[in-house]
DNA sequence: TAGATTTTGTTATGATATAACAAGTCAAAC
DNA sequence: GTTTGACTTGTTATATCATAACAAAATCTA
């Protein structure tokens, strides 16, 4: 595995972080999505934007039908295909991505660079951080490669306590 | 990563291989997890047992409700928590895995050695190959740490084009 | 603006999974 | 060998996640 490259860490996204404004990334992503469907000639019509911001503005993935209670709140259309169409072409364009261990949804916080998108899920709090990690990649693909197999898409979901969660546990324990 | 350990591919085991008679996989199987809950004192109950022979008896991933249709045709309660009952079981056994991406579950290979359940899923005949490889996993635990993670369980799913697949569709095209 | 394409509305249903509590089974302690 | 307690199973109901199918509306393109 190659240690050399710089920057493999550039990819970290906490959501949720104290640290940030979690505003900024929002508009960041509403932004970038912007112009990524412009450039395809995709349509981000009202719901799906909508349907994005609101899913940004949840700190953790949302599930399909907290996102459709949210929409309906707002006057869009209740009926569960309004809510999976939605995210049927984020997910196609790559806006979010679906955490597949928990049937949720979440923000893509780098949609403008191809990606595999990677979580660390908190058993505790519930947090996901999204992380990118090129050797890995590199290292599956070649794994697949042996067993003459054409990898096509990475489900990578790694779940366990967070530094805070962690923090807690021992501080209950003293 | 370490490249000098013998064996690294050791563990691979293909579903519905057509060299190999499924029929012993089924049966090594079986007699460890006997021998793993006999050491563990939990009882694996007829229930229980059938259903995991049932589900290496699939060469592919068993959906929850296709193996209870199966158990109830043998004269196994039908209701829904009879399967759910006896897969909960069966995963904190380590005797099978969740194939999150396809709500489905696997025979575990090597249910008697401690491992990750790392998957080959093929998006064409839908067959799994269960592999391991201890460099990722080393890897990811690496990973995860310079995060303050603390890693519990991984979820690895490849998604793809195997070997067979990728020769059929070749051929028809040429 | 006509026709084609895409998107959305609407109704219904399929697929996956769990809650809650009652009844039965088993094994160890008495 | 019966009681006791833990574990397992039965049963009913419901929660949660997702899609099929077709009609209507909006939007693009020629």
């Amino acid at each position: 595995m190659k240690t050399t490259e710089p920057h493999q860490s550039e990819h970290e996204h906490e959501h949720q972080s104290s640290s940030h404004n979690h505003n900024d990334c929002i508009d960041s992503a509403l932004a970038t999505a912007e112009t990524l469907c412009v450039q395809q000639g995709q349509r981000l019509t009202k719901v799906r934007r909508r349907a994005l911001e609101l899913i940004w503005e949840s700190h953790r993935p949302l599930g399909a039908y907290q996102l459709l209670a949210k929409l309906a709140e707002e006057g869009f259309n209740s009926a569960p295909p309004t809510v999976y169409r939605a995210l049927d072409f984020l997910l196609a364009a790559g806006l979010i991505h679906k955490v597949e261990s928990m049937n949720a949804y979440l923000g893509c916080a780098h949609a403008d660079k191809a990606h595999k998108g990677y979580f660390l899920i908190c058993d505790d709090c519930h947090n996901v951080m999204e992380f990118d990690y090129q050797d890995i990649h590199t290292a599956l693909i070649a794994k697949a490669a042996q067993q003459g197999f054409e990898l096509r898409a990475e489900t990578i979901e790694l779940t366990g306590l967070c530094s805070k969660c962690k923090s807690k546990a021992a501080g209950a324990i003293a």
